[in-house]
RNA sequence: GGCGACGUAGCCAAGUGGUAAGGCAGGGGUCUGCAAAACCCUUAUCGCGGGUUCGAUUCCCGCCGUCGCCUCCA
């Protein structure tokens, strides 16, 4: 069974078939750098993070790009408001958002690029554009005409026609139709601009994707993404622009994101009604927000609140405790083979990736195995026999970026005093202090160091952690 | 108004034309001095009404409800 990906365009779940076979070209959509980002940017990421994990699991060779929109009204606005430079302000929350990838276990894209270093390849492309008469300037403006393509609206579904009924919005009157949009913006004072045939301006910004995209990876690609508001008219501007130049397919497969939302509504700023990466990872740590995530499939809307995330952190807890050790001294190889459990595990995991990177399902394999290896542990599994069993737990949680991990390095300073208190715990125990010995349980536990008695002793760790 | 998506147990969430994965929470057990963890058992007539079919949660139509986009947005 072939790898299936669900693309916007086609409505349908197409098998991949790439350019180069071997090789993904992928370009996501960025964040507009013009203030913190949300989880909802997470989960972006995330979900291309884990696209792109699978697919080199799968032995493809993935080109990454990940741009950052860093030319835009938003930041110009907001870099007024804070008296900032624009393109200052929007390196700060670059920087920012390069540290959520490092914290977010997301790998780093190949390539990540920013309008404002990117200039001289849109200008060209606006050029291009212009000199093909699908594009027309005025007065130190250019815009692409809409009319000129008669494909325009192929990616959202859209028809000229039924759009125009409901612009609200006042309509530049300079423009030719009023779903012409601008290529190049002729620069105010005190804006961040650059030299143009056009006379001093800034990109538009559909273009910067097109360009940085054909830039990077050339002018057809294998996947482009993002999130689903980015469907119209960003995306759908995108094809316009490219695919009249170049005549061909800009994208194969478009895959975008379902939203998130929050207390039941868009994450807005205007609301109040977000929670930035930040926020929550203060309070968790980044494997719960990718397991909320995954547990949802990637293209439906998610609504975010703190019981998916209490389910989400227990659920964590739940994986990393299969990666506890074997109980010491029972030690029967041969009656807990691992191979039948993993070699499942194994296929339903690809089964369910393949399946348009149905993680819920993935998911679903992975505690299947979960239970498999407690329950060989339970029965007396050695760890020789449980190991096998854990690395292929570690394998496919890795493929989704799962860390599993907790809080390290104070165990092995703590752990000479913790052994001690359990030395001590268990001659109380044996001759039935047990008030003593449940306060040193108890006084360790709020101290996040977890006891757990069993036949063969008391092993311990600390809360979160296995290992 | 236009385009699109969704509605599955208390909550989250997969899925199939032949009576439904998984997780969280709940109940009952096993284990334990107690607990924790783990394991076992247990909780769904799949929004409503029609239609197609031997048979639909799954296909079609209508309705109700929720949401996204149509303007900057992952």
């Amino acid at each position: 069974m072939a790898l299936q990906i669900y693309s916007t365009l086609t409505r349908r779940k197409e098998n991949l078939v790439t350019l180069n076979s071997g090789k993904v070209r992928m370009y996501v959509c960025g964040p507009t750098v013009y203030d913190r980002a949300h989880i909802g940017h997470a989960m972006s990421s995330i979900v291309f993070d884990v696209i792109r994990r699978y697919l080199e699991y799968r032995g493809f060779e993935v080109q990454h790009v990940m741009n950052y929109t860093d030319v835009d009204d938003k930041v110009i606005r907001r870099a007024r408001i804070l008296s900032f430079e624009p393109l200052k302000l929007a390196e700060k929350y670059i920087d920012e958002y390069d540290q959520h990838l490092k914290d977010l276990n997301i790998l780093e894209p190949t390539v990540r690029p920013r309008a404002s270093e990117e200039i001289p390849a849109i200008i060209e492309r606006v050029e291009e554009l212009v000199a093909k008469g699908f594009a027309y300037s005025v007065d130190g403006d250019v815009f692409f005409e809409v009319s000129r393509d008669p494909n325009y609206g192929k990616l959202s579904g859209r028809h000229l026609d039924d759009m125009q009924a409901g612009v609200r919005i006042e309509v530049d009157e300079r423009k030719r139709s009023p779903a012409d949009f601008a290529l190049w913006k002729s620069a105010k004072p005190g804006e961040p601009s650059w030299e143009s045939p056009w006379g001093l301006g800034r990109p538009g910004w559909h273009i910067e994707c097109s360009a940085m995209s054909a830039r990077h990876l050339g002018d057809e690609i294998d996947i482009h993404g993002g999130g689903n508001d980015l469907i119209f008219p960003h995306h759908e501007n995108e094809i316009a622009q490219t695919e009249s130049l170049t005549d061909r397919a800009f994208a194969r497969y478009w895959v975008h994101n379902g939203m998130m939302q929050l207390g039941g509504e868009a994450m807005s700023k205007s609301t109040g009604n977000v929670l930035s990466i930040e926020e929550f990872l203060e309070m968790h740590e980044a494997d719960v927000l990718r397991l909320l995530v995954l547990n949802s499939h990637y293209r439906s809307p998610l609504s975010f609140n703190d019981e998916i995330t209490e389910a989400a952190k227990r659920g964590l807890d739940r994986i990393k405790g299969a990666l506890k050790p074997a109980i010491p001294g029972d030690d029967d190889s041969s009656r807990h083979p691992s191979k039948p459990l993993t070699d499942k595990a194994s296929q339903d995991f690809i089964q369910a990736m393949d399946d348009d990177f149905n993680t819920p399902r993935a998911l679903s394999a992975i505690y299947e195995l979960v239970r498999g290896i407690n329950q060989a542990r339970d029965a007396g599994a050695s760890q020789q026999e449980l190991g096998v069993a854990q690395d292929k737990l570690r394998e496919i949680a890795g493929v989704l970026g799962l860390r599993l991990t907790g809080p390290r390095g104070l165990e092995s300073q703590a752990s000479g005093l913790v052994e001690l208190l359990l030395e001590i715990r268990e001659e109380l125990r044996e001759s039935e202090h047990w008030a003593l010995a449940d306060r040193i349980r108890d006084r360790l536990s709020e101290q996040g160091v977890m006891l757990e008695d069993g036949k063969q002793g008391t092993i311990w760790h600390f809360d979160g952690q296995v290992g």
